[in-house]
RNA sequence: GCCGACGUAGCUCAGGGGUAGAGCAACUGAUUCGUAAUCAGUAGGUCCGCGGUUCAAUUCCGCGCGUCGGCACCA
């Protein structure tokens, strides 16, 4: 006898094992032909694995959100059988289901290219059209590996070689011809995929993900439980397009790249303006947290930075530049090479350990913060640079707080609070916290890396931000070597989640660079240091934040704040009066006299997306009023000069400076 | 760094073995107009760089650089 108890409470009894299909069947035909895959007691299987024990069931159909999963995976293999049809001799070696859809990894002399996925796609149409039945077998280890081998397939037989011996090699078997090993589960046949896929880019990609071995050739797709969500899948990454940073920098003006200076930024005006916003807000949120700003040096000598560490760990990334005077000689060498070797900055932290260690520290001098904009070069990798997003030159919001073991837990619980409030002034209203664990290479004792955790979440606790809203997770093994971090990932106007805060112990560093103060006791002690940013950088936090507004700032941010608009020539003087009022009151305003139509003023400054347009004409000339138009809007709205000015002035205000 | 695609006017892009074209922007002139494009004219290019093939290369080939999409990297 099996019993199924189904998610409303009811139990079957059978008196053999039945499949999921059986128990679809039974309960209906509606469901027999919706059936996809069961959870068995929360676990996914196959539809046609038979149950041998009592167990909890729920049919998945399309409607469940496990479906999705279900649904890439088999859209993954269609994909490799369709290629293998249309190019013999590709091998297939992994395909899972990922964020929004799949990708296939193939092994091919000649690499596919965009113009191959059409012919593709179709081919996945119709292996969905043949709806083949799809079936568990489970193989002989030495027989699987010697079977792939002999057709050809070595990257399966390695992964097959590979998998533990407990486990069992299942291959799924797609029609009568195709086959893969796969774990599983998968749809019963390629029909219920349904069509609500397409493929969209082909890439290279490391087999097995490292970069010592063979490159080989992905293709991405995305797949949905129907064409709707598809379609909404699409207009989300048009409209991400429509946002992109790049884009959008180039048509505000912002900032321009170019390969004399690769990775590193050319902040035009405009684009500085909203830098200097944003670091005059976050001076003054610092200032009133208690931190103090400092500035250190941009070169320091090599030795300094084999003392703490970077010389060795972190050499790669570093820009080392020989404290030398170049020759001058026209045929010469340029460099004699005899000079002693300096390194540009790739992190602040050492040079705020230099400060910490000037003069005797008492333990009354603790907590003691030190924040830093601290400009810092990292040699990145070419293909890592994207944008203003990863640069090889940036300014982090960066700061150190020296402190007690003690006092960690108040420190960081201020942290997550000071967090919280400019993630809400910048716009951004949703976040997550991780707690980034132990990983397997480590510093330290286990007891330290437990009390360090749970400091962390002790903090994250006190705070008030541990429950789902605040996506609370615990990330095992993503710590740093030396240390647990708290990640803080925050979700934009579309959707996407981008890791920006972050506050880590450290135990190392105060130890290698000596750093220490004087207790109650009298006696020498180590401080431990927390690392911590809320923006991350500036170059990196103003992409997010062009993308997250697509442009339009809030009026605090925004570089231009208002454009006075004349309607005729007679109303210029007025208008330059009105600008000059608005600059007094500490607005950013510009003028538009151009001898053009308003309607082409209107479409123009909104295109630039200035968030205020105050238009002039002569009847405002002659009552002294401006006639007022929101970035988005259509209403106008007319008030006197000086109340505009007062309300504007008010709302350009930088957060938190009222009070 | 690796795989692939791309690189033409300020921008978006078309073209193609016989030294280049559109729209927008710019400039000049006319127009003085009430909330998302007034009209006309003018000017603008080392077709990313270097080499090769060719009578002739921006076009074909090779190499380099950059950008883009991924991978790897992001102590």
């Amino acid at each position: 006898m099996v019993a199924i108890t189904l998610p409303d409470g009811s139990v079957r009894t059978y008196d053999r094992p039945v499949t999921g299909a059986d128990l679809a069947a039974d309960i209906g035909p509606g469901l027999a032909k919706a059936a996809l895959a069961v959870k068995v007691n929360g676990v996914l299987k196959d539809l046609l694995l038979p149950l041998t024990a009592d167990s909890k069931v729920a049919i998945v159909t399309k409607k469940d959100p496990d479906a999705l999963e279900l649904l890439r995976h088999d859209a993954a293999h269609v994909l490799a059988e369709a290629v293998q049809e249309l190019f013999p001799g590709t091998q297939v070696t992994i395909g899972p289901a990922i964020e929004n859809g799949f990708y296939y990894d193939f092994a091919r002399k000649e690499p596919f290219t965009l113009d191959d996925l059409p012919k593709i796609e179709a081919k996945m149409r119709e292996i969905v059209d043949r709806d083949e039945p799809i079936r568990r077998e489970v193989w002989d280890r030495n027989e699987a590996i010697t079977y792939f081998r002999k057709i050809g397939e070595l990257y399966k037989a390695e992964l097959i070689q590979d998998l533990p011996t407990s486990e069992p090699i299942s291959i799924y078997r797609q029609g009568d011809k195709w086959l893969d090993l796969c774990l599983g589960p998968h749809l019963p046949s390629t029909g219920k995929l349904g069509k609500a896929f397409k493929l969209t880019k082909v890439a290279g990609a490391y087999w097995r993900g490292d970069s010592t071995k063979a490159m080989l050739t992905r293709i991405y797709g995305t797949a949905w439980a129907d064409d709707k969500q598809m379609a909404e899948y699409l207009t989300m990454l048009e409209e991400a397009e429509k946002r992109d940073h790049r884009k959008i920098g180039q048509e505000m003006d912002l900032f321009h790249l170019q390969s004399e200076a690769q990775g590193s930024i050319f902040w035009h005006p405009k684009g500085y303006m909203l830098w200097r916003q944003l670091e005059t807000y976050m001076r003054r949120r610092l200032d009133a947290a208690g931190y103090q700003e400092v500035k250190t040096p941009q070169l320091m000598h090599a030795k300094q930075w084999e003392a703490s560490g970077h010389w060795g760990k972190y050499r790669e990334n570093m820009f080392v530049v020989p404290d030398e005077v170049p020759n001058t000689e026209e045929q010469g060498p340029v460099l004699s090479g005899k000079g002693e070797l300096l390194a540009l900055k790739p992190m602040n932290c050492p040079a705020h350990v230099l400060i910490f260690r000037q003069g005797i520290k008492s333990y009354r001098d603790l907590p003691l913060r030190m924040a830093e904009f601290g400009c810092c070069h990292r040699n990145e990798p070419h293909g890592a640079l994207h944008g203003i997003m990863r640069v090889r030159q940036f300014t982090q919001d960066d700061a150190h707080i020296f402190c007690r073991e003690d006092q960690i837990v108040d420190e960081v619980r201020m942290f997550c609070e000071l967090l919280d409030v400019v993630y809400k002034d910048l716009g951004f209203d949703r976040y997550a916290i991780k707690l980034a664990l132990r990983p397997e290479k480590r510093f330290g004792t286990d007891e330290m890396w437990d009390r360090a955790e749970n400091n962390l979440r002790e903090a994250v606790r006190l705070a008030g931000r541990m429950g789902p809203e605040y996506g609370w997770q615990e990330l095992p093994g993503e710590g740093a070597f030396y240390s647990p971090k708290l990640e803080f990932h925050l979700t934009d106007a579309i959707g996407r989640t981008w890791q920006c805060g972050t506050i880590q112990l450290d135990y190392v560093l105060p130890e290698r660079l000596d750093a220490a103060y004087v207790g109650e006791d009298g006696a020498k002690h180590r401080p431990v240091m927390l690392h911590r940013a809320i923006l991350g950088a500036f170059e990196r936090f103003i992409g997010i934040l062009i993308e997250h507004h697509a442009g339009k700032f809030p009026l605090w941010l925004a570089p231009v704040q208002a454009t006075v608009c004349t309607i005729t020539d007679e109303a210029d003087d007025y208008a330059d009066e009105v600008a000059a009022t608005l600059r007094a009151n500490g607005l950013r305003v510009e003028t538009d006299l151009r001898n053009e139509k308003i309607n082409y003023k209107v479409r123009e400054h909104s295109l630039a997306k200035v968030p205020v347009l105050v238009v002039v004409g002569k009847k405002e000339a002659e009552t002294r009023g401006v006639a007022l138009r929101r970035l988005g809007g259509q209403a106008q709205e007319i008030l006197a000069l000086d109340e505009a000015t007062d309300r504007l002035a008010k709302e350009a205000a930088i957060p938190g400076t009222q009070s």
